[in-house]
DNA sequence: GTGAAAGCGCTAACAT
DNA sequence: ATGTTAGCGCTTTCAC
């Protein structure tokens, strides 16, 4: 007994049979956490044991069990995660920045949806998320690698990658665990990945079925590996119809509103029969400025000008006529990355995996055709 | 020289002359990290000192500076934050839990617009976010107790509180740092709020001058505490007028799209000249489900029934007639909420304060009178 | 089944 | 201006 007594620390060396007066001092008093080492002192053991009651160890017995927690209870303890991070080397985080694409991106629903679906998986495992706003695209890019580095999260989520990004090429070099939602054409990287090319391929087929022969895309900057590949369903259903590609018929719409107007005012100028009877935007946001630089020149929706989206953002439903666009498995993506993050990062998971969820075509009136 | 070779741990004991063979042998072959230990033997320094170049502290010659800096990056030295928060009992880390009724909220954009506040005055600060996600309210109210209690965050902020919570309890007899964002009636808690009495008033007299007399109110569940505020604008602007409440006139919405068009269903049977020509919604979403109701009963909006809603999501604007509804600075409120909290827990502010900002009637097709 | 001791990577007096 | 020392609160061998 009296060992423990003499090991104890200054600020809590007190009297043992009066636990409310210790409580007291540490927790409120001195405003000093208490520890693991109170806990053992009031439950009469070491505190390697009380480490093992948290750690739910097996051999220990149900007395000392008992005793522990209940020391735990009068004490109200609660284990430093920090203390615990330092010396596991690992934090049951994961990290995660917000796109800088943000003010946009936050019009429409893909970021909050993801990180529900992140968040929900990470929840039943335990995990919470550490979130990074950059406030430009580099410096978001450089947070989701310092996060690793200096050891905040186990592992990280990427979003929006471009192609060719430097920033996979640092993380492959440094070895750490992240999954990518979106494509990477690298299969040492963990990605999920709706299929955007089959998706988008889709859409411009629905249009040619219902007559459509100029059709138009708004695209967003050409080096997201998303519009490259919905720009690849786009040709690869025009290519399967004996229709030839027109780059005029392709505009970049910034991913904005606006920049979808500007898209097809542009698109919309194109002299008489070559003209675009149908604009199928890449995002919805973009599509409704399609439908508002239409209205703008009094041009009927579907009759004098088709609008197909992307996405299915709740607004698109909302619109009259409603949208057709298509649904993405957002939640879904934000899981399953979630997921396979979690299982890298416990070694369930031995080596990167990919995942390529189904898209859904939803027809609606912006089209017409039904 | 010889004491540093002593002194130096096994793994990076080896030819100091071919920092290259070394940065090989910490970083990769053995996969462990480079600590400050390392750098200091590298740079012929002790370890306080490269502790001091981290810290910026001022009184460091500028040779050992650059000889430190020169042998961090060399070793491709990153600082480990969590024995740093081990030792400075601080984190830079705001904690955050996504509202339960995220499932909804996410619809709205109320959560994505105030962690993007957030978020913008986090960065310039310096701090993350740590997000937690529970999976029914009480445990994401248990999270946000538990990632200040386990050390993980410095402080919290506080969604969707209820009337007389007894987190908030808690929190304050722990003495945790943490601010609402609503609005709580005790002084001794830092809440930022937007002035709900005041906007909903505006609307129901917006209402009420355009020549309403029966006016109903789609509310959220009655204890939150921004449902009883603008339930109390309602009421003021009836009073003020001269007009009865009359509590059949008011409907829970439960806060979703199809709990507001079963209150409008409800209302809408009313008989004769008792039935509402009026409804005003709390909340957009649940406004949605009103106009969604009075069409299913071929009444035309404005003309049958002026609707009004709150909260400017962006569906209002596109929807036809355009919603009536209330504007609120969700992203000023989260920006001032992670200001006030990162003040309080750095002690620049001393004590919890309360900011109260003006919300703006945003007057659209969905009333008429314009 | 439990304790003693070492150490995770860093900071912060206290020396000098 | 810089080094020495002693922890921060926890886990984890290694003994017994």
């Amino acid at each position: 007994m009296f060992k423990e007594y003499i090991s104890c620390s200054a600020n809590v060396c007190i009297n043992y049979s009066d636990p409310e007066s210790l409580r007291d001092r540490t927790g409120e008093a001195l405003g000093v956490a208490v520890t693991i080492k109170d806990v053992a002192r009031i439950a009469d053991v070491s505190p390697s044991t009380v480490s093992r009651v948290i750690a739910g160890h097996p051999r220990i017995s149900v007395a000392t069990q008992q005793k522990v927690r209940k020391a735990m209870r009068e004490l109200g303890y609660h284990p430093n995660e920090i203390a615990r991070s330092l010396v596991t080397r690992t934090t049951n985080t994961l990290g995660l920045v917000i796109p800088y694409a943000a003010e946009n991106a936050f019009a429409n629903p893909f970021f909050p949806e993801v990180l529900r679906g992140i968040g929900t998986v990470a929840q039943s495992a335990g995990f919470l998320m550490l979130l990074g706003a950059g406030s430009t695209e580099k410096e978001g890019r450089n947070l989701s690698l310092q996060m690793l580095r200096r050891r905040r999260v186990d592992g990280v989520i990427l979003l929006g990658v471009r192609a060719g990004d430097q920033l996979i090429e640092d993380l492959l070099e440094e070895e750490h665990s992240f999954v990518v939602i979106g494509r990477v054409p690298d299969d040492r990287v963990a990605w999920v990945n709706n299929d955007n090319v089959a998706a988008a391929r889709q859409v411009v087929e629905h249009l040619i079925h219902l007559g459509h022969r100029r059709i138009a895309l708004v695209n967003g900057p050409d080096d997201f590996v998303v519009c490259q590949d919905r720009l690849e369903g786009y040709r690869q259903a025009l290519a399967a119809h004996g229709m030839g590609f027109d780059p005029a018929l392709v505009a970049d719409g910034r991913f904005t509103e606006s920049g979808g107007a500007e898209a097809a005012e542009t698109l919309l100028k194109i002299p008489g029969g070559e003209r675009p009877t149908a604009i199928f935007a890449i995002d919805d946001l973009m599509a409704l400025g399609v439908v508002r630089a239409a209205r703008a020149k009094n041009l009927r929706i579907p009759q004098d000008l088709a609008v197909a989206g992307f996405n299915d953002d709740p607004i698109a439903a909302h619109l009259e006529p409603a949208l057709t666009t298509v649904r993405i498995p957002i939640f879904q993506m934000g899981a399953a990355a979630a997921g396979m993050l979690i299982g890298l990062v416990t070694r369930e998971l031995d080596r990167p995996a990919q995942l390529i969820l189904p898209a859904e075509l939803v027809i609606r009136q912006s089209c017409g055709g039904r």
